[in-house]
DNA sequence: GTTACGCATCGACAAATGTCAATACGTGGG
DNA sequence: CCCACGTATTGACATTTGTCGATGCGTAAC
């Protein structure tokens, strides 16, 4: 039902069950949708999570990324912790590899939480 | 060609017939993409778009804007003008004053871009 | 025409950002 | 136990960004 006009500011508000909320978003909620748009407002990011978003089953590996972007080695490293504190892509280290997957859900999220408060 | 087995994304990427893409975004739509996001990266442009999505029909001019977020007129004129280019809200002058609308649809479009290219 | 008002632009400034070379850290292989 | 390799961190730098006060530009009211 979600009934629920206060959940306006609670992280969740469940995906489905699109809040009502035509209401304007708090300073807490701007901070945090803010930091999402944020991470994908270089290039470069952009790029890095398509890369690693097309091939999804073969995992790749920082020094699979740098290649393609043409950056070094420590500003990709840089780009990916930036997208994973965004919550955009997660990090799992397996041997001296570190490899990445999409984590894109954080991004439809926080684009139905603003657009959901059009009416 | 746009086979088109992926259209359950709605209306957008039909831009230009966007591929079905399971590929990388290239350089030229990364730059396009990033400048959307990049836009709305920091809190205040999100609470400037928030609020005049809420009150979409009693339009708002930039001197109703300036108390909500708390800053200057000319720092919110600054941000409007990003939103704008961003082609996230567009601008209507009447008058002395300068009321604007909210065009989120620029921004489900660049979602579904950048996710669209996760398998 | 003059005045008041809403908004945009300019100049300045501190803070944040993207980038690299150099270096440090951990893990696996010899 | 070292050494090689993949990755992260550090330090430095130029560029960009967010913010404000001051000022300029149109439009409406008198």
């Amino acid at each position: 039902m979600c009934t629920l006009q206060a959940l306006d500011t609670t992280e969740v508000r469940a995906s489905y069950c699109a809040a009502p909320t035509y209401q304007v978003i708090g300073d807490d909620e701007a901070q945090r949708l803010s930091k999402v748009f944020k991470a994908l407002g270089d290039p470069t990011r952009v790029r890095l999570l398509s890369l690693i978003s097309v091939s999804a089953n073969t995992e790749m590996c920082v020094c699979d990324l740098t290649a393609p972007v043409g950056l070094s080695q420590p500003t990709v490293s840089h780009h990916m912790k930036q997208l994973v504190e965004a919550g955009l892509v997660t990090r799992e280290q397996r041997g001296r590899w570190a490899y990445y997957s999409p984590a894109t859900s954080v991004l439809t999220a926080a684009t139905e939480t603003l657009t959901n408060s059009t009416r």
